[in-house]
DNA sequence: AATTGAATCAACCGCCTCCGT
DNA sequence: CACGGAGGCGGTTGATTCAAT
């Protein structure tokens, strides 16, 4: 038996709204508010719709302030920086543009910009292939000179075309990234922080479930942890933790935060990185606030926000996958 | 002008989370 | 702690509009 449903189907109307329903409604949130009760509020409004329809809708199209048409160059790159950062978390990247609703940046994610972006990259480096892996004569020309000792690791890469195997794809998209040309990659807390880059990433690797990357792409503190933060991919439970693998890299391998791994083991040519430590620092499903920080952060340079030691200059990375 | 396929976007569906009991 | 109801969210659908032929 499933759940029950939330209002009685057989008695409401569902498609599209009319000019009167509109009115209705309107003018009921305007006299009395939605009283904490959609579920309740057709009824009293005078509406034969689901109270879920009703809040829909209101919020979608009718509340004051709603922003309709064209999305401006400045609202697209909000979305692309935060989509890089959060995936398709709408609604928080809604709150991030006043007056656009998390309904219309996902149409408008799926429909153009996605395209636009691509068609954006296609158009301006045609002939570009897929980053190669990085080698000793390929460091990073941003700061990032653990990248070096990272490649290093790096031996057993055997397909660059495709998939998140061990830990070198990931690590020659950040080299891409770096070596994008683009100066704000270096600055902001979100590594994949402009078009060309996320449809560069999105185009030779795309984004898997569950991916998720700590650490900066400048400078962090190296003695407790708190320096890291989500720089790209989603959420992942603190259930799944211990089945991530994954590595990190610093200046000095022997630093073993409370959120990191431990460095991995060569085992016949293979890393074999174990996580080690406490999982809780970046869980995003925990760390709400601190994960509205680094949105509200966004755009900001890095150094500025709360999960910077501008002070300290060791860099590191980290990257989880499964 | 008619047809057809693509693009758009409002709305729905079902799952998850939160909160009160 | 368990349960149930309501809100919230993201994925998907389908009607409508647009563009190409």
């Amino acid at each position: 038996m499933g759940r029950a449903p939330c209002c009685d189907k057989a008695n409401v109307k569902k498609g599209p709204w009319s000019t009167e329903e509109d009115s209705k409604l309107r003018e009921y949130i305007e006299k009395y508010g939605t009283g904490g009760n959609w579920i309740a509020l057709p009824q009293k409004a005078g509406l034969q719709r689901c109270g879920k329809s009703c809040r829909l809708r209101w919020l979608n199209y009718l509340r004051p302030n709603i922003k309709h048409g064209e999305f401006t160059d400045e609202e697209d790159r909000i979305i692309c920086s935060l989509f890089a950062s959060i995936g398709s978390r709408w609604s928080i990247i809604a709150a991030q543009l006043p007056g656009r609703t998390d309904n219309d940046i996902k149409n408008y994610w799926n429909t153009k910009l996605k395209k636009k972006l691509m068609a954006m990259s296609m158009t301006s480096e045609p002939h570009r292939k897929p980053p190669p892996f990085p080698s000793s004569h390929h460091t990073p020309s941003v700061s990032f000179p653990c990248l070096s000792s990272l490649y290093k690791d790096c031996t057993t890469y055997q397909d660059p075309t495709r998939s998140f195997t061990a830990f070198e794809p990931m690590s020659s998209v950040q080299a891409d990234l770096l070596n994008n040309g683009n100066t704000t990659l270096a600055t902001n807390s979100s590594l994949i922080h402009t078009p060309e880059a996320l449809v560069n990433y999105m185009q030779y690797y795309p984004m898997k479930e569950n991916f998720l990357m700590f650490g900066s792409e400048s400078s962090c503190t190296s003695s407790d942890g708190s320096s890291g933060h989500i720089s790209f991919g989603r959420e992942m439970k603190q259930e799944n933790m211990s089945h991530f693998q994954g590595f990190c890299a610093t200046n000095g391998y022997e630093d073993n935060h409370n959120f990191m791994l431990n460095p991995g083991t060569n085992n016949g040519g293979k890393n074999v990185n174990q996580w080690a430590e406490k999982q809780r620092e970046y869980n995003l499903e925990n760390d709400l606030e601190d994960f509205k920080r680094l949105i509200s952060s966004s755009g900001n340079n890095c150094c500025n926000n709360n999960f910077i030691d501008e002070n300290k200059t060791q860099e590191k990375v980290m990257y989880f996958y499964y």
